[in-house]
DNA sequence: GAAGCGCGTTGATCTTCGTCAATTGAAGAC
DNA sequence: GTCTTCAATTGACGAAGATCAACGCGCTTC
């Protein structure tokens, strides 16, 4: 593994205050994959017997059967992924694929678990790191459940707005049935939804969603109420 | 307190295994208040001062605003609540009233996280704890992404079943309209999607359900979940 | 017992969303 | 350059769910 990767998991929440041999014992043990695109990494109710680390390309996490399925995340470098399986030992309530090319590391995961008993560091990291997870996943499950799919969406366009940066453009990284699936609807009803938010200042310029009037959208969106956490 | 009450908190799992030195030291910081029904006890967006242990009665998680609002869990004793936000000492996500009348602990919330710093074991029980957590509402958004309301309750119906131990009958511990916002749905279509569950075997009776063919109950929240409109 | 109150149910109607089909548009293969 | 392929869009329709209104029923209150 490069010294550059190895730097970059470094400063990861998870393991940038832990100790120098503790975090070397983690990554000896460690293996990096290259992947191609459309691999499955995990598949939902098996045991869990990696901790996963995407170091390059992106990662999502999906669930359902071969007839249903949906989008629970989307993960860009440098992000650890499916730690409350491994903490627990339990089977995985999520699937994961590769959506682009990608590197990933793979930790086994009683090295985790061992570590976790052994350095308490290291144990308050992953306290930090789990209720983290927690609380990224409770906004969606109030953003289901007590709004549509255009707020939803003008809610996902300003967070991505404020993680991207650019006040007047956001990049959709993504396919868009993609992010359809994040949402919770259909590619049909997400490009019904985008032509419904140009009354509020959102234009489509392909891959690109250009924002011409953020406080428009901000009323639409009904932010305060819910809250948000896509990225 | 009582010796009951807190034999009854030092089993659950956040605590059992702790020292009892150091179990003592949290509950003598600790107050235990006892409460009506229908009180406030967390309002989201205000910072964590406890974390709270329902000792005695139920407890309900919600989100929401003034115009549209939604139950995310109903806790009965003996279980804490907000362990997340305790955790990283960040807002809540959600609020907390009382549904019944009710005992709550209240454990000073830099008590618990200056133990976390101290007592790896303790430490190793969050984790386990915030991650048990994290499991418990992957399953909800799922849920809610990928089944209908009528399916949602056929497999609320059965988990309840499982977890009162009744074969024949479950208790509908709460009112309606609060089962209907735990599961995402209005009071109305909670009545028309049981109204539907009787030709699968599940009969009315008050505030109690009757589960005559459990397996065809199965077939349906199953079946459903495959989503074969084509048979 | 009568009246009032609130929960639950039922019916009618409207909105939102999913589904199916057809078409457009963009990127890659040759 | 054209052809192929697949994502994205658009329209038409049907299903699921929300809303509004009315009513029944059990419970409390007087």
């Amino acid at each position: 593994m490069r010294q550059h990767d190895l730097s970059l998991i470094r400063q990861l929440p998870l393991f940038t205050a832990i100790e120098e041999s503790h975090f070397a014992l983690l990554m000896k043990s460690a293996l990096l994959q290259r992947l191609p695109e459309g691999v499955l990494l995990i598949e939902e109710g098996n045991r869990p017997d990696f901790l996963y680390v995407v170091v390059e390309g992106t990662v999502e996490l999906f669930a359902g059967d071969r007839y249903r399925e949906t989008t629970i995340d989307i993960l860009s470098p440098v992000s650890t992924f499916i730690l409350a399986a491994v903490a627990r030992d339990e089977a995985y309530l999520k699937s994961a694929r590769t959506l682009t090319a990608a590197r990933v590391l793979l930790i086994p995961a009683p090295a985790v678990r061992n570590m976790l008993d052994r350095d308490t560091v290291f144990a308050r990291a992953m306290i930090n790191e789990l209720a983290a997870r927690y609380r990224d996943i409770v906004p969606k499950l109030k953003d289901q459940k007590l709004r549509s799919g255009a707020e939803r969406l003008a809610n996902w366009i300003l967070e991505t707005r404020r993680s991207q940066g650019s006040p007047d453009y956001i990049d959709l990284n993504y396919e868009k049935r993609t992010i359809a699936s994040l949402l919770g609807m259909t590619p049909e009803n997400l490009s019904r939804a985008l032509a419904q938010l140009a009354a509020y200042g959102v234009v489509s310029h392909g891959k690109k969603l250009q924002i011409i009037d953020k406080s428009a959208l901000e009323t639409f969106a009904r932010t305060n109420a819910v809250g948000n956490r896509y990225n």
